[in-house]
DNA sequence: CTGAAAGCGCTTACAG
DNA sequence: CTGAAAGCGCTTACAG
């Protein structure tokens, strides 16, 4: 159907060679030759097989992602740099959502391996053995974005969750909280569920302040779990005055099941979040989070895994780590120990 | 580097031939040969090539989408059942994020065009004539989701936007209200930007309500917008007592003005959104929102697109339009001429 | 049931 | 500056 070189070439009088030089914008095509070539290009709507071109150029400029959820605002957000900083730089996207789905991931992975993707980014953790043997033995770039799983041999871009964890509790405890619940994440999840974990607890301990079982539960980063678990601790016999979610959805479900519940925040319970989506100006109160540098965290991502492609020396032999930002909005207040308020 | 069938094939002691039909599942292979050239495959770690098939079987199983945002939360969920539905089917997606840039619209397609993706989903109305001449010689199968573009040549999947946005009105004025503001979307759409004014318009005519210039206003769709614009509204002479915005984004945005400006939703004003996204859950009050069926929407569209590729005898010859639906949550409430309230 | 050979649509040494 | 030919890694008639 479409025409082929063959036919341009026919058109052109010339032959394939020549009419490939022109495509791939080479020196020493004379000018009377080139025009004729870009002619019959034109009158036939001619457009190279990029199929055939990857066949022999051996580089399909297709970067292959994972990604758990493109429906959570934080991955779509960063998916969107992701996207637009691959573009900027002529590749092309294979977007693969994973929705807890391991059979899945590891069925794109090897899509992504017959496809020969140039490079690979996973936003994602939870690697079970099978796809931890595979992506191992894979010889494609791999970069993980925004995780951090425990392989050593894989780069990933990341900020320090364990600090970030840390400076937001410390925030909270610096406004006179003392009784603060912690919403989690996955525990499998090193980075988001074990080091954010870690650096709450820290803060506490930092400051002297017992960790209360009751005050720390996990869930799975979505709204709806924040909600629930925020439910729980509504019931508990002491209530926390201030929650630490992990993710800005989850803070958004906590929030709203204290306003179901009839209380408010920040004047009953101040609450902060964690990842900086867009979600936190769209929500009353605004909610305050430690953010993550979300459209940096996409550029570095993509600019990182093609140093790796090209065999750059620019290419990071270790991980990136990017800056963590606590940003204040109107979901915390002040503690003050009487049913005054500040 | 990566093992190629030709290993395989020396590796088992037989011909390519063989390995292919293997690699296949071709009947009229022994069994014998059959499980030493999988042993070969197992051993060599060996995966296909698709590049090389693509281009024999003039079929690359990539559908290219192009969509307006991945950001926000509509084409977030969208874009994540058309995955699905694609995976299912052995599909994958080649994403294209266009924010309102004409010219990367235009080289994406260029690029699935090169890319010889089987089919193509646009979820984007406002085609400039370049993009116009491109898909319509194209001869890729193209869909567009959501939208209904001018062009006739092409199958959409969208609901009825003109009645939705109708119906949407008719329910604020059985609510007793009169003074109701439109936030509409980009009137160089067909779908979201005329189709869902003219129903608002026709709403109100056919209640013998005037419509009135103050509280017609046209935005981006986001959140923002939505902000800005009730900012203008709520600054006029009379304020109007319900809004209806054409996206869920702006309604929050309206909402969070009304919030910001001391008034409450739905007490002193009433909200009613447009798409259904998850955001309608999101915030306080929940907003109620004329829904469109988006995973339906998704499915539906994936279906078609796959029975145009195919040829199949099933493949849609005009629009299909699904049925919308009033999702009432928290956000409206009826109107009372008098201070007093219903 | 099996294999040699042509061909998919390009690019790239190699010669001239 | 230009072209004939080989080759990228597969599949698929065609023979046997």
């Amino acid at each position: 159907m479409a025409p082929k070189i063959k036919d341009v070439a026919k058109k052109a009088g010339v032959s394939v060679t020549t009419v490939s030089r022109v495509l791939n914008g080479e020196k020493y095509v004379k000018d009377d030759l080139k025009a004729r070539v870009q002619r019959a290009i034109d009158e036939l709507g001619y457009s190279p097989s990029h199929i055939a071109r990857s066949l022999v150029r051996k580089k399909t400029n297709l970067i292959g992602v994972i990604v758990p959820d493109v429906t959570s605002s934080f991955y779509s957000t960063i998916l969107s740099t992701i996207e637009k900083t691959a573009s900027i730089n002529e590749y092309n996207l294979m977007v693969c959502n994973i929705i807890e789905d391991n059979d899945k991931e590891l069925k794109y992975l090897q899509i992504f391996k017959q496809m020969r993707v140039d490079g690979i980014i996973i936003m994602h953790e939870k690697l079970n053995t099978e796809i931890r043997e595979l992506i191992h033995k894979l010889d494609i770039p791999i970069i993980f974005s925004s995780v951090k799983p425990v392989e050593q041999k894989f780069v990933s871009v990341i900020i320090d969750d364990y600090a970030a964890a840390y400076d937001a509790t410390r925030y909270l405890i610096g406004l006179g909280h003392s009784r603060i619940g912690f919403i989690g994440g996955d525990m499998r999840d090193v980075t988001s569920g074990q080091n954010r974990f870690a650096g709450y607890k820290q803060a506490l301990a930092d400051c002297a302040i017992e960790a209360i079982g009751d005050y720390i539960r996990f869930g799975d980063y979505k709204t709806q779990s924040g909600y629930e678990i925020m439910k729980e601790m509504l019931a508990g016999d002491v209530v926390p005055t201030a929650v630490f979610a992990v993710s800005d959805d989850m803070a958004v479900g906590a929030m709203n099941c204290i306003h179901d519940d009839g209380l408010r925040v920040p004047d009953d319970l101040s609450v902060i979040g964690f990842d900086g989506s867009q979600l936190t100006e769209q929500v009353r109160p605004r909610l305050s989070s430690m953010e993550q540098p979300i459209l940096e965290m996409g550029i570095v991502t993509v600019d990182a895994l093609l140093a790796l492609i090209s065999g750059n020396e620019g290419a990071p032999k270790k991980d990136v780590i990017l800056k963590h930002k606590l940003v204040i909005r109107d979901s915390c207040k002040s503690y003050v120990n009487s049913s005054t308020e500040a």
